[in-house]
DNA sequence: CCTTTTTGTTATCAAATGATAACTAACGAG
DNA sequence: CTCGTTAGTTATCATTTGATAACAAAAAGG
């Protein structure tokens, strides 16, 4: 096994995998939607609730400009807080039936995508192909 | 086949992707450049020699602003322009030997970093891993 | 209780990034 | 040769993003 052989096909990977991101999400934030502003949006959208912690900690970034994107996000009407029963330190934040319904239409078209990207790919192919997601994200990909 | 059960481990498996390539370049680079000013050097690095309108085009920046970055980079000693013989519109940029050595240094921290992250995989893991790499950027990541 | 920690907010500032206009020079096609 | 196109530059501006300090309130632990 050559070591760096592999670690290359692993930088490659990556990139291709950023770079059809890339491709599959453009053109489909709406224009008042800032890049980071969006990537907290999906964030929401597939956690939801969370707080205003875990967006900070899985978007890297600090709590004060957290705290300010999702204030922004909040005046826009698509996403709202609701503190917690609980614990009255934490916020629980989740989207709005609008925030909703642009995440919905986005995640609709990037799924469009998607499965253009596989036309032409056979019931056999989609098996392999989910069975090495499952591989690469078991073996390799695993966040904890 | 549930297609939208597939398309969530695709979406799932992609943000994987992206967590895990960040956990692995984080803090590697030096203090004096840029987030986008490092992934230009990436590129470069992997890609050389490139034209401006490559990093523009594949870096998804105006003309001007990967100008802008490259002269920033030439400044700091890390990339040089040269005319191509061809056409002399053209200019060839390269990292220089100081480019190089940072650049070097940053792939093998990342390279260490990623066989730690793979270490008690077995011999025959990484076969079932290499595989799975081939599959996807094959079928899903292909990028022309 | 009382202190420390966690969670979040507000204000402010600096830096990075993105966008556009106006320009030069070289190439390429007719 | 001339004209349109490609490659790149410079200048300028607005916006986004990142970083920090100072604060408040709730919780948790002695």
């Amino acid at each position: 096994m050559d070591k760096t052989a592999f670690f290359q096909k692993f930088v490659a990977f990556t990139t291709a995998v950023h770079q059809v991101k890339h491709e599959m999400t453009k053109d489909l934030k709406p224009a008042d939607i800032t890049p980071v502003q969006y990537s907290i949006l999906e964030y929401i959208a597939v956690q939801q609730p969370v707080t205003l912690s875990e967006i900070s900690d899985c978007q890297h970034m600090s709590m004060p400009n957290t705290s300010r994107e999702i204030r922004k996000l909040t005046e826009k009407g698509l996403c709202e807080k609701s503190t917690d029963a609980q614990d009255q330190r934490k916020q629980s934040i989740r989207l709005t039936p609008e925030g909703k319904a642009m995440m919905d239409e986005a995640f609709a078209r990037i799924e469009a995508r998607f499965f253009h990207r596989l036309q032409g790919a056979s019931e056999g192919d989609l098996k392999t192909i989910e069975q090495a997601l499952d591989v690469l994200q078991a073996k390799v990909f695993h966040t904890e």
